[in-house]
RNA sequence: GGUCAAGUGGCCGAGAGGCAAGGUAGGGGUCUGCAAAACCCUGGACGGCGGUUCGAAUCCGCCCUUGACUUCCA
């Protein structure tokens, strides 16, 4: 089965199709540094990393470019126009530069964190003031906006007069009726500078207490807050280009503007697939700065929050995310970040255990049910990647592979049940699925070889106290390891592992 | 109000006309000096009412509930 995304334009699953392939160009919405990342962040920047790594694991030469929007946005609707940026500033007293640059250090650490390989490149919004100037100039130009009292707004309306005959009525992507919305909501608009409510900004006049601002045509401002994305896309991936992914909560307005702005610049529809990744929630509520009900990134990492009974590490929240299809939301709680860690755990050992294990000869006991059965398993997990990328299926064959694995280990299966060249194939295909695509990673690194050495001594010592049937000094090896977070666990063969906790 | 989603075991979640994935928690067992881990077995779910169909969790209608967007938002 070929590549397959659902294309949140289309509104159906359609068969990826790259416009100069191997190339792709792919565009997603990133953070906006004003304040830290929280739970529901990781997931787009989770989700469109794995396909990035799907797409570049499948062949493709792949630029990702993900934004920073590091210019403030400022805020309408009855409340003090502002930049969010340089308002935080003020109540912070720090500088905006100081402020942006101290949440782009710690984006960029959890992104680290979760194993996230970075973008090909991460430009941001205050990086590219020149293009977006540029770009207003030509949508003035040509006709699609209007200046009062300097600043600039894109005419949504004449838009949707001009390219509906196009086929390209403005709504086409979040399925809205633009009379509709003129209709319910013409009256409320008496003192703005917009001539239709539906009318969004390109660039604002800065007031003279804001601290970002820029020359332009138009007088001193800051860009309105769909502009970047649409120029940084263009300057880096082209007029037209593959993927366009964000989160749901994006698809309108802010997607909806870039299709028209760029379409007017570009006479294109900037990109072909656009993905949506749903929300997480918290007690089904969508978590949101809004809601007041965020878990950020580092208190999830070091467990202080008072709706956490305990931290959670990275590649728990990483796996947490993949056990869901991106599409639907996905519910917070204890409960069920609790499962997702011991569920990497048991999959994280087999696959270190399969990976350390060496098969050298075929012993002619082979089951064969079992090699087809994970010669299958194997086979269905590019199936469901391919299918609109099924995280959530290939972990569930993932976990059937445990099992066989597993039983191997401890025996339970003869070592010669499995052929060789089907324990290659298991090793290989694991290795790019666990690590390769999904991206996840061990969490009890950084043993050094003195450590190890010592802690080979005590096993050593442990298993002479036992030989003896001397059980109170191996148990308080075993004890007080484990009270210093160190686990051992005797194996099948003898052998003795540890981990830490 | 308008538009659009969603409701699946205790919890998290796949599935989208034909035996209801997987994880975790629960029960029983095997292994073990004891543990831990692992493996095996196992109970337990499609919001409600109608309809279409040989057959519906899946399609249609109505209802209930929850959520998202409605120009700040991943």
């Amino acid at each position: 089965m070929s590549l397959k995304f659902y294309n949140s334009l289309t509104r159906q699953k359609e068969v990826f199709t790259p416009i100069h392939a191997p190339y792709v160009g792919m565009y997603v919405c990133g953070p906006t540094v004003s304040g830290e990342s929280h739970l529901g962040h990781a997931r787009p920047f989770i989700t469109f990393d794995v396909l990035f790594r799907y797409l570049l694991n499948l062949g493709y030469q792949v630029r990702y470019v993900r934004n920073i929007t590091d210019a403030g946005h400022f805020e309408e609707e009855g409340r003090v126009a502002e930049d969010k940026i340089s308002s935080k500033a003020t109540l912070e007293k720090l500088e905006p530069m100081e402020l942006v640059h101290k949440y782009t250090r710690l984006y960029q650490w959890a992104m680290a964190q979760f194993n996230n390989l970075s973008p090909s490149i991460e430009p941001t919004a205050t990086g590219h003031i020149v293009e977006q100037i540029e770009m207003i100039k030509t949508i003035l130009a040509d006709g699609f906006a209007y200046e009062v009292n300097g600043s600039v707004y894109f005419d949504v309306e004449k838009y949707h007069e001009v390219f509906s005959q196009k086929g390209q009525p403005y709504g086409i992507l979040s399925g809205r009726i633009l009379e509709d919305q003129l209709e319910s909501t013409r009256a409320l608009d008496n003192q703005d500078e917009k001539r239709n409510k539906s009318d969004f900004a390109l660039w604002k006049k800065a007031p003279p207490e804001h601290i970002m601002r820029w020359q332009s045509p138009w007088g001193e401002g800051f860009p309105g807050w769909h502009i970047e994305c649409s120029a940084m896309s263009s300057k880096y991936l082209g007029k037209e280009f593959d993927i366009h992914g964000g989160g749901m909560d994006l698809q309108f307005p802010h997607h909806e503007c870039e299709i028209a702005q760029s379409t007017v610049c570009n006479h294109v529809m900037p990109a072909r697939y656009w993905l949506h990744n749903n929300m997480i929630t918290l007690n089904g509520k969508k978590m949101g700065k809004s809601y007041n009900n965020v878990i950020r990134l580092t208190e999830l990492f070091s467990g202080n929050h008072p709706l956490l009974t305990q931290a959670y590490s990275p590649q728990t929240i990483r796996f947490f995310i993949l056990q869901s299809h991106y599409r639907g939301t996905l519910d917070f709680s204890n409960e069920a970040l609790q499962a997702a860690e011991k569920a990497l755990k048991r999959l994280w050992e087999a696959y270190q255990w399969l990976m350390k294990k060496e098969l050298t000869e075929s012993t002619g006991l082979a089951d064969e049910n079992l090699n087809q059965s994970i010669r299958t398993l194997v086979a269905e997990m590019e199936e469901f990647m391919n299918d609109d990328l099924n995280t959530a299926k290939v972990l569930a064959n993932l976990f059937e592979l445990t099992s066989h694995i597993n039983s191997v280990k401890d025996g339970h299966l003869p070592a010669g049940a499995i052929r060789l060249e089907t324990f290659q194939l298991l090793q290989q295909q694991m290795k790019r699925f666990i690590e390769d695509i999904f991206g996840l990673q061990g969490e009890n690194t950084a043993t050094d070889g003195k450590l190890d050495g010592v802690l080979q001594l005590l096993i050593e010592i442990r298993k002479a106290a036992k030989s003896k049937k001397d059980f109170v000094t191996s148990d308080k090896i075993r004890q007080e390891l484990a009270q210093l977070g160190v686990l051992l666990k005797d194996e099948k063969d003898g052998g003795v592992s540890y981990q830490f906790e």
